[in-house]
DNA sequence: CGCATTTGTTGTACGAATGAACTATTACCC
DNA sequence: GGGTAATAGTTCATTCGTACAACAAATGCG
């Protein structure tokens, strides 16, 4: 993760007290005799959990570097606690005693994505395997909705969703809540979501789940997540910058497949880089925002349409306009090149050349790929020497959902000494 | 770190081949014995180095929660490895027998930090206590030089000062050679320094240092590490964006006392984010960008002075054209707007609130402040939740020297098992 | 059918941290 | 001045987790 060895600097002790005043002080680092236990379930586990097919026992041996002795007492102990399952042992062609393979164990252990956004309420339950369980998704109209009644209700379906899972034996281990808008992770406050028209409020309480472990956590930073499970023929990369396009602009930074936040989680907020200050005049009191010209609204203004139609209109718009990209005719969407130059100050302060466009972006790329990319080319310096690429999302729809689900997930594979 | 608990996704086994793809494949993360050990030692030698005044035996175990016994055998060997020192006994007013001080070593184990830019040569040694030993900074004009002429100069420099501090009994752990341009970690090799017009060569080996592990980084990544010192009275910040300002303009990313550095170390290129569309153009191509404002030439065109002026010519016609600060007369520095607008966005894009002005800019700090502050107040979104703060480095001339070898001595701290 | 081969398990050895007991050295109080 | 409490540092048996080697299990192949 870090190209320059000997550039990092962490602060052992003084740090871990600042980090997160809750936990307790008594040595926030040393390592002790299970430290090593723990660290090694977790190499196994993510041994068994991120390769393309199933490894035997000695396979993670080798894989990890530990010996057969140690990874046979760590992975019993995993499927003891319904992590990892034993499939039949199969006798594939070599000689030799047949391997046992392992795999994630489907349906036992289970995470609980839950949003709230502008046009719907969402639970949906993924398993180890990455497989949806079981969802709920309300459409809606939530801009300005009063948030005790909208989170109420998004607890019902919650509770709905998870004893269902309960009652097929599955345990849910945790739950994320998306909101768009300005969260606070350490105290679990939300500041502002200014589509909601909410402010100021704690909502885990207000779902009424009871003790389910419910953290929040903002929507665009989750739906970053859910790419990195990739789609069904291309890998996700490894590191990306994924910007959401909707009324408003969000975007998350993923390197080395982990999540930059930030001090407080309140990155990517690209939608209010400047693009030229002479341009119209913006809700956040700017001028010349990305979002007056690739916000939701300005494109469909744009185009000629109403500043509330839905996106299929501005798709079947641009699809009978002209031939399905901007080589076929005008610049079907000015917000092509605003776009461009917004991702490369962000690609020039950031160095992540991988783009990942989901949200409306995700439909609308052929319109907008052509200008993207040729502005990257011209306006990021490290163009010549680096790749850029510009791709459209793979999550699929209500990606936030299924990204706190897996964040959820993340945090049992992260330590799965808690669930032995 | 991470405030998003259990949202960071870091990959075990695979990413660990694919980083680098140099290092052995046998367990990349296999916890053992030894680690142990080595996470131990890591942990007893931060406690000494970082702490404001020094601990016993018995304080390192309590403030890191290790045992006494493990605590005295770990300290023990690092006393042996010259890294830490015992002070005499102090009897302190309290009952009991009295605690032996640990200090960090002084001259014992040293770091070189080595810099090649637009106006010197350096080569700097500074000890584990972060004091400087031995230095050398020549003075040259190095725009448009021969790399291989210029190399082996500050090689001859490094190795006189280099035999120096061996001569008094020292050890070199490594060097840091720090570039005004693009480079690359992994492979070692510089792309491009526009500013000295070098481009697409390997350093280190025209350095002619033998066996002494040079590793290159660039200029402002390795200043920005120079500021994690702090100043004299006031403490660093654990985040900041540092922005170095001369002919170019560059920025470092630090989040938690740890360099962010982006997927090759190429971030923070602020210099060409675009602050107007409508400006002059710039070498790289695109239009207003903030080098077209807030470089030093243009600073210096901005007040009437040749472009090639020193920066004292700048300060002096600022101080006597009125007082010291924009709120005296005119806006005495037009950079300052074009500045707090590309910080706005790079905060904006980075959740980073402090700011720290390196370069050029500690100088000029008095008639750039109150407008970067002001246009960071509008723009910034979440400016109402944060105190935003814009600062002036403090570690003094050459910072990149002192990066350097700092960066060095961090290696050292965070493997001392190396050195037992 | 015997042998090589690979997987998985068992038992011993070793390394590192722990906690309790012990020594060393001071302050304080009578 | 001597006893006692307090704190620092050390010694040693214990515990825990991994490594290594030997062994058992199960298969393919000649």
């Amino acid at each position: 993760m870090n190209y320059y060895p000997g550039l990092g600097y962490s602060q052992g002790v003084t740090t871990a007290g600042t980090a997160r005043e809750t936990t307790t002080r008594t040595g926030p680092g040393a390592a002790r005799q299970h430290t090593l236990r723990e660290r090694n379930l977790e190499l196994v586990a993510r041994a068994v959990y991120e390769v393309p097919e199933p490894l035997s026992r000695a396979g993670v041996a080798s894989a990890t570097g530990l010996a057969r002795a140690t990874v046979s007492t760590l992975v019993d102990q995993l499927v003891a606690a319904g992590l990892v399952r034993e499939l039949p042992a199969v006798t594939g062609g070599r000689a030799g005693r047949p391997a046992v393979p392992l795999v994630p164990a489907p349906r036992s252990v289970v995470g609980l994505g839950l949003e709230v956004n502008v046009d719907y309420l969402g639970a949906r339950v993924l398993d180890l395997t990455g497989e949806v369980v079981s969802e709920q998704v309300v459409p809606g109209a939530l801009h300005d909705s009063d948030p005790t009644v909208v989170l109420r209700r998004l607890g019902a379906l919650a509770r709905d969703v998870s004893d269902g899972v309960a009652a097929a034996g599955m345990t849910v281990a945790g739950a994320r809540l998306a909101l768009p808008g300005l969260v606070d992770p350490r105290t679990g406050l939300l500041e502002v979501a200014p589509n909601l028209g909410w402010s100021s409020l704690d909502p885990v309480p207000l779902l009424g789940l009871g003790d389910l472990d419910v953290r929040i956590a903002n929507e665009a930073k989750l739906a970053a997540l859910a790419e990195l499970a990739g789609g069904s023929d291309v890998a996700a990369p490894d590191s990306f910058i994924f910007v959401s396009g909707d009324v408003g602009i969000g975007a998350a930074i993923v390197v080395d497949r982990e999540l930059f936040l930030g001090e407080r989680g309140w990155n990517g907020e690209i939608g209010h880089v400047v693009v030229d200050p002479a341009g119209p005049r913006c809700s956040c009191g700017a001028f010349g925002c990305l979002e007056q010209y690739a916000g939701k609204e300005a494109m469909m203004r744009a185009a000629g349409l109403p500043p509330d139609s839905a996106l299929s209109a501005l798709v079947a718009c641009l699809t009978e306009s002209g031939t399905a990209g901007p080589a076929g005719g005008r610049a079907a969407l000015p917000a092509g090149r605003a776009l461009g130059s917004a991702l490369a100050d962000f690609v020039n302060l950031l160095d992540v050349s991988t783009i990942v466009l989901g949200g409306a972006y995700t439909e609308l790329l052929p319109w907008l790929r052509a200008d993207v990319v040729e502005v990257l080319a011209d306006r990021v310096l490290s163009a010549p020497f680096v790749d850029l690429d510009v791709r459209a999302a793979q999550a699929g729809p209500q990606a936030a959902l299924t990204g706190g689900a897996r964040a959820v997930l993340q945090a049992v594979l992260a330590d799965p000494a808690a669930w032995v």
